[in-house]
DNA sequence: CCCAATGCTCGAAACGATTTGACCGATGGT
DNA sequence: ACCATCGGTCAAATCGTTTCGAGCATTGGG
């Protein structure tokens, strides 16, 4: 087939075997710039007869001086970061509007497999713009190392970052209107179940030193937003938004505060997959839901195995948030101005809440 | 800074402005071949003083012929692909040994926006090698757009690809221990849940015919394994592996048996996600598990919302799969000729299977 | 019959790096 | 002193494509 068997045929040869110049056999594939047929089935004859696949990806990039690709950090380890449904969510919605445009996702793990250090894709790898969302610490190492190679960021979730687009939600808002609920129903004793503060693996109570150390914005932002609505008697701050965490803190939470009279009467968490763990540690503990116990939880997520309860919780529009990503990396490439998107949240009652006993 | 400035210095400049030719301050950026320390020192001097900020990827890519990039077919959008935990892990290990090399990996959704045609990506996007795993069917238009742009492929957990190195477990030697195990505790009347036979959203019993047309490999593979160990009352396929389908089987398989003394005693699903389901289903049909019903799995997941229940199911090593998927792709980049890896499973007993009732 | 316009095609110059082999001065052995 | 060796530097070729502007027919209008 090709000339040098082993080594792919090139758009060269493709020419050579056609009769005609480069430049046309280029336009004969790209399809940019004026063609006749006649030529063109040329080529692609000639293209068949020599095993040419199209042109080589590789070429064409560094000729357009664009990858195609977009670097997605994602804050963990993929086995970790995707246990959670909410990064999954928003993943894709971002690599369906991306695709669109024919741009891919490259993964890019956020904390790297030795300790210092960050992955070496962040160093190294070819992409146009890179999205970091899930935990965008204040003196961030990837955020670092992007700018360091002048790669364009979005951000979601985050805090902002000088000109690059923003996305995201009213988190404040959002659970403080969940807090209200509880309060309506006659909670006065709420205790939180709270996001991670920042990369270290804490758990336990928080004191009141440790909470004006949340690094991580949207953490920050939904502890604001529960004080808007109430003083909790109690905050928990978890390792992760995982199931087993909410459940440890749940237990820790309803089974240490004895007697049950001053035991909390409702919980709030930050995410829904700690406010499933709660429920399941309630439900260990022998107390009903919501008779005796009350949970509220942030993100609107399906959760079919928590059946036949289901929460109440504030709703985010997560794929719709990864589309938003998605659309800021698309205006970026295109030369727009940075913006900050908010896209709305709202509050949706399930079977977790109920008026407070007595 | 640049010369011209808003276009980004490259390696000529930064020679231009150490004294040294191009071939020197290449060697400076790569540390390959013989470099004095002294005119490291002046190159890394002037790419700080121009902004300069390493080695273009796509030139590099380029020359080196190698992106760097490998592709992960994902059999569906991320969003639901994803919700599998089993997919999650697998990925896991696959992204953590391909780190090591600094290569990354490219998200390719399975299922294109589109009806009809595979996701462009596939077709355009620069890659060393692709990924198939979760689903590559007999027919399956993914690997051949693969095959026709001549892209190496590794399968993983699939039916064999000519010459591509296979990762895969004794699907059938599994599931038919695990069924074994319900035999042996006396259960006679055994459903079984199905994973899905192809990419249709097939929801049912299964019939006879049906029974021969399981398209993908597992499902093929654990349909036999069952039947190595009794013949089951019921098959039931179902659209995908999830938490809710899983219950929707088991529902329909525990409640229209009635008399309760035809209904089935135990039930085998191919996944732990179905099986899961299922112990949802018998929970809200007022069934004890495992006194009115067993219920063995697949996948050996850690399901820490399934608590107090643990489920009964056949462990498969999946950051391992994952990790000899990322193997194979390191080898077949080596030029070493491919290999098929099978992975060991076992039998893990959990509190959700017991003697059968009476 | 001439000129302008139109429509294709082509040559050549990038895009930004890596790598091979030549070259050159210095070192060390005999 | 001479020659072989060696470490370091450099020039040039190459990777495969896209795109710009020039060039050349052909066509239509006046």
């Amino acid at each position: 087939m090709g000339r040098t068997p082993g080594s792919r045929p090139t758009l060269a040869r493709v020419a050579e075997h056609a009769g005609v110049s480069v430049s046309t056999a280029s336009l004969a594939f790209s399809g940019a710039g004026p063609i006749t047929g006649e030529t063109r089935d040329k080529v692609l004859t000639s293209a068949a007869a020599l095993g040419y696949t199209g042109p080589n990806p590789l070429g064409r990039q560094l000729r357009r001086g664009r990858s195609g690709i977009v670097g997605v950090v994602i804050g963990d380890h993929p086995g970790r970061a995707f246990r959670d449904p909410v990064a999954v969510q928003v993943l894709d919605g971002l690599v369906d509007v991306l695709g669109t445009q024919g741009l891919g996702v490259l993964l890019i793990p956020g904390v790297s497999g030795s300790v210092d250090g960050v992955d070496p894709l962040l160093e190294t790898a070819a992409m146009d713009v890179a999205v970091l969302v899930w935990g965008v610490l204040s003196d961030d190492p990837t955020l670092a190392a992007l700018q360091r190679r002048n790669v364009r960021v979005v951000v979601g979730d985050g805090r902002p970052v000088d000109g690059a687009p923003l996305v995201t939600i009213d988190d404040r808002g959002g659970i403080a209107e969940a807090v209200r609920h509880l309060v309506a129903l006659g909670h006065t004793r709420i205790a939180e179940i709270a996001l991670p503060f920042g990369h270290g693996e804490r758990s336990g109570p928080v004191d009141a030193t440790r909470l004006t150390r949340a690094d991580r914005t949207p953490t920050a932002n939904r502890l604001a937003g529960v004080r808007d609505a109430v003083d909790p008697v109690l905050t928990w701050e978890t390792p992760a938004s995982l199931v087993e965490h909410g459940r440890d803190a749940a237990t820790e939470i309803l089974s240490t505060w004895v007697p049950a009279a001053e035991r909390p009467t409702a919980i709030v968490a930050h995410s829904d997959l700690l406010a499933a763990g709660a429920v399941i540690a309630a439900r260990e503990l022998g107390l009903r839901i919501p008779e005796d116990v009350s949970i509220a939880g942030f993100d609107g997520l399906d959760l079919p195995w928590l059946s036949p309860d289901v929460l109440t919780s504030v709703h985010q529009p997560l794929r719709e948030k990864g589309a938003a990503l998605g659309q800021a990396v698309i205006d970026l490439l295109a030369g727009e101005e940075a913006r900050t998107v908010t896209l709305p949240v709202g509050l949706t009652i399930g079977t977790t809440t109920g008026p407070a006993p007595e």
